[in-house]
DNA sequence: CGAAAACGTTAGTGAAACTAACGTTGCTTG
DNA sequence: CAAGCAACGTTAGTTTCACTAACGTTTTCG
């Protein structure tokens, strides 16, 4: 009522959403992570993996084998979700998992050649997904958006 | 067994997240819209209110009154889950629901003055959440960023 | 007139983040 | 050394969210 219509101007409020919520910082992040997310699991899915495969393997071929919740720890899996994850990629022969003989509650979880290999052709779908994520953007401008969502996510997990 | 291990170097294989996962675009995003979605969340919780219900008052004080479909076009809420929030907001009083005598197929939803004052509270805290959430950022960065999550966004929106 | 489309609504799916509790094993400390 | 607490792997369950399917009703179009 207070906002006045023109008339000259065609009426496609049906279609367009508002400024407000087009400008909203949090809003933009939902909604191009939903596009992120769709993209790299549809991705991922064509090469038989999950987002998660990826985390676990990386973890592994960085820091060396470790306990399951080790691994939960460094790729932020919660230990109980880890269990399916670890299960798929031992289906896999990608990762080998086997008692720790010196601590008997833990399960000793090591990448296998099979893994590695894997895990490198992920690194490559990746890059050509992050690519087509970031493909609107200038490699300057993607490295600057890169760093701040860094310092971004940095902040927040400190001041958790 | 590749990957050396520096004797002087503290293990801290346990708590650090691979350098790959932490420089992957599509991760990081996720990481902190999860950060960010909680903090929208639990911010408009104080005031008893929802981030749809947001976007679908917003886009009423913006465009007028319309239909339970139109808004549902105008904010990206399925019209199946627009049911809910219209019920919320017709139950808080800050919207009406009437039949269209033109079109009975039809619900109009309008705007009331209640909805409005509440409207511009919500902006308000958003503002400050918003702002909580690029707190690293110089205004300069936060401007430069926000343009390149609407880049992105378009892009992956016309290429649907 | 008859078919197709749009409307509001209900129900339900699938994935993801997260919590709780369990029995087992190890560590600490009185 | 015994007792109590902590960490481990695992199972089960909750909640939330984007999304789909189907319905009866009403309108539009060929």
């Amino acid at each position: 009522m207070i906002r006045a219509e023109a008339a000259d101007i065609p009426d496609d409020s049906a279609l367009r959403t508002p400024d407000r919520l087009r400008r909203r910082a949090s809003r933009l992040l939902s909604q191009l992570t939903m596009r992120s997310d769709r993209l790299i699991t549809e991705g991922l899915a064509r090469t038989d993996a999950r987002k998660w495969h990826y985390a676990v393997l990386a973890s592994l071929e960085e820091y060396g084998p470790g306990s399951q919740a080790e691994l939960s720890r460094r790729s932020g899996i919660y230990r109980s979700d880890m269990v399916g994850v670890l299960n798929e990629l031992t289906g896999r022969h990608l990762v080998e998992r086997a008692p720790d003989p010196g601590d008997r509650r833990r399960n000793i979880i090591t990448i296998s050649a099979r893994g590695r290999r894997h895990l490198h052709l992920l690194d490559k779908v990746l890059d050509e997904l992050d690519d087509e994520l970031l493909a609107p953007l200038s490699p300057a401008e993607r490295d600057q958006f890169v760093r701040m969502l860094v310092r971004l996510l940095d902040h927040h997990t400190r001041t958790s």
